[in-house]
DNA sequence: GTCTATATGAAGATAGAC
DNA sequence: GTCTATCTTCATATAGAC
């Protein structure tokens, strides 16, 4: 598994070769095979164990600060530092990109990273908006939260992807981080 | 070159064969390699084509309303058509799965999608902060434009890609751009 | 449970005729 | 410029011994 893992997260299904992976774990072709039936039943244990690892990580997240913006500010630093990962942006270019082959595994990765991510700020923005800190009744607190999110995550996610190799300094992620807190405070905080 | 971007599209590079490719066009195997050297070389041409076609069809968006709220409205809507139609899904899909293989293809569609429409978001915040109607000098005119950008893009594209073959209707793309206005005009709008 | 060895098919690419 | 036929390599998957 560990060894699939690392194949198939760099390589994506298609182009991973039993070889590859077999050779990463130090055992033969065989012995593959006497585990999982198909690569691409291999290939769904692998992606179904990763999405596991994320809804973890991303329930893992805790905040116990006092104004909204810090709440807010802590839940977007760790989740950049998630989704930015290597191994987080590995598993979105693989799932991605074979979603057309494999829709019940990239079904199964939405509700994992972004639908946890967005039931988890929903929870946080009712709370504060009970405090009355801020009001979403313009949109929704569900479709606010997700704005939030993507927010956060847009466009260094999207460099990330496009420019391979290159990793976003600290600083940026704290520009990125900051300027969607106060984009939503802007928007949602009560003056 | 019609049938390599169709196969290319649909299926990205490793488990796009040749073979697709020359039944698709209706002509021979040898034919496909006299006009292209390698599938690889082909593969660049495709992309390169197709990214060329996206910043054409950016670049087209034109806009002569007269609030902010409308243009940045006509602006999402317009946006989101190109982005979620099938071929806008498809060329993100493959341009991302294959960005560790093909990293110059990857900085060229980041150049030709995303960072065009940055540019020319930026243009019309501009004339909007000219005019006295929004100030971004909170974080800056860049990048209130591609937060802006991920507000439109973010929720939909990704449930498209996660999604496979199920498209979001007229009624949700309405939603999420005026979700994407209501919340950017309120956070740099005048009051 | 794991290995070596191999069956079987398909992939990318080319030779040479028309 | 295009075709048919083919070469070579490598992929997934299995058989059978230890």
């Amino acid at each position: 598994m560990a060894a699939a893992r690392s194949v198939f997260l760099r390589h994506g299904f298609s182009a991973a070769t039993t070889d590859m992976i077999q050779q990463a774990a130090g055992v033969s072709k065989a012995t593959v095979y006497s585990h999982y039936p198909t690569k691409e039943a291999l290939f769904i244990a692998v992606i179904d164990a990763e999405c596991q690892r994320f809804i973890a990580s991303i329930r893992a997240l805790r905040f116990q600060s006092t104004t909204p913006e810090e709440v807010l500010l802590a839940l977007a630093q760790e989740y950049l530092e998630i989704v930015l990962s290597p191994s987080g942006l590995d598993l979105f270019r693989v799932v991605v990109a074979d979603a057309p082959r494999f829709p019940e595994v990239a079904r199964k990765f939405y509700l994992a990273g972004p639908h946890t991510l967005n039931e988890v700020v929903a929870t946080h923005l009712d709370e504060a908006a009970e405090r009355g800190e801020m009001d979403f009744s313009a949109v929704g607190r569900d479709v606010a939260a997700s704005l939030f999110v993507n927010l956060v995550r847009g466009e260094l996610q999207l460099q990330c992807l496009t420019h391979p190799g290159s990793v976003p300094s600290a600083a940026q992620r704290d520009l990125w981080a900051r300027a969607a807190v106060v984009t939503f405070v802007r928007a949602y905080g009560k003056r």
